[in-house]
DNA sequence: AAAGTATTAAATGGAAAAATTAAATACTTA
DNA sequence: TAAGTATTTAATTTTTCCATTTAATACTTT
């Protein structure tokens, strides 16, 4: 691996490491959701929510959709799930 | 993944996510190295160098074995290779 | 034992990240 | 157009992280 791209890894890895943000990934694996949506599921509140996702949407990682006045997030890049499966696969299975 | 999953692998993440660190990983893969080989390879001070393999040690991901007065250090935890590899596949292809 | 080398530990200061609060924007509906 | 909902922005405070410096430990060699 170049510099550079250690750079950039890290700096992703970076975005995904906090929990509020690993967990916004999960949900949105499939779905789209809302600010409103995500906040159900993670115990903060809307401001917190949104400026989570402003990050991830920062690094590339979600993108989104407008429509009336919801805004649906979804995952942009497809290598971050990707990822998430070999972590998942890693570290969350039985064996 | 449970909450409980996703807090230890934002964790895992986090440690991971400094460019030194991540650096150190790389360096790692293969062979063993002590403060001073690291030290040469990344710009900084050996004092920093000791401080991200103490950060790393106390995540599980790379052990040590004493030699003399020389520490040499190895990646412990088979996961965070496949990870790694995964990531070189998924950010450092040329396709 | 003294001097030298490798590493760690501890303390400091500064920078970056995070949560919280409050105010602003954008859109919808009554 | 006024009131209501969803989201963002901005400002503030708190917390956490990182590099640097200095001192300590452990081991070797002379």
């Amino acid at each position: 691996m170049e510099n550079e791209q250690i750079e950039a890894i890290a700096a992703m890895l970076k975005t995904m490491s906090h929990p509020i943000r690993l967990k916004i990934l999960c949900l949105l694996q499939g779905k789209e959701m809302t600010v409103g949506d995500i906040r159900e599921e993670v115990k903060t509140t809307n401001a917190n929510v949104s400026q989570h996702l402003s990050i991830l949407r920062n690094q590339g990682i979600i993108g989104y959709r407008k429509d009336a006045n919801f805004i649906f997030n979804r995952i942009n890049d497809e290598r971050v799930l990707e990822l998430m499966q070999t972590m998942r696969k890693l570290y969350c299975q039985p064996e």
